[in-house]
DNA sequence: CCTATACTTCGCCAATCAACGAAGTATAGA
DNA sequence: TCTATACTTCGTTGATTGGCGAAGTATAGG
């Protein structure tokens, strides 16, 4: 049972819900998803890792940056079956919108700037 | 985003989870509840107010007993979603094929008898 | 009424969790 | 190899959560 509590306690957090729905843009580094969350890298962070070990979100490595998007095709079926819940029933919330608005503001500068949430 | 966050936090919990199951059978009383997940009546009945208050399940109170059944046609879609997730994941998970059997031996039993887990 | 009883609410405790800053790791570039 | 920097890990703190038993509520049946 253990995988699927993993998968429900991992969605319990509005935090990491945000998350998510801002993945579906297409991956991100860490960097971005502090600077629209608005919280501290550690906290970001250790958000990251829970989505990860519950197998929600994979984790790419590029130099400094570390790239993060939504589990695909090989996924367990319970986890790609959660992400469409997510995706479905959040899209329109208004929290949501306002994270893409602010996501979309980032998208123009460079992650050098972005990054700047570090200094 | 507080209704999908509700329901999130009211899945992420083993024994709750275990409560979902076991209503898939049909509407069940607390102290048949109870007697499943061997856990203190007030315990229980806290799980029952979280899923309640989630929209899960609802409740039908018919003199002292009180039932509880799966949330039907007339819930959001987003609790309906919720429920098939769990239903379909769980399905052949061996704690919840355990408590079908324990469910079981207690259906031949009568209401009295199985609350006796309040003296 | 009064009692028994099915359930809820309250108060407590231990465990978990989200948040942070400080210190540690790892990589790019000088 | 040294520095800057993107991210992680660690330790702490305050808030939430799951568990319990004791006390409270509500209903059935004398």
């Amino acid at each position: 049972m253990t995988p699927y509590i993993d998968t429900t306690k991992a969605l319990a957090d509005e935090s990491r819900l945000r998350v998510l729905m801002l993945l579906e843009q297409g991956e991100l580094c860490l960097c971005q998803l502090i600077a629209v969350l608005e919280l501290s890298p550690s906290t970001v962070s250790k958000h990251m890792s829970i989505l990860s070990a519950a197998g929600l979100i994979t984790v790419r490595k590029d130099g400094r940056w570390h790239y993060y998007k939504l589990a695909g095709r090989g996924a367990d079926q319970h986890v790609r079956d959660a992400l469409k819940w997510v995706r479905v029933h959040l899209r329109d919330q208004p929290q949501i919108q306002q994270d893409r608005d602010a996501l979309s503001d980032i998208a123009d500068k460079s992650l050098e700037e972005v990054s700047c949430c570090y200094r």
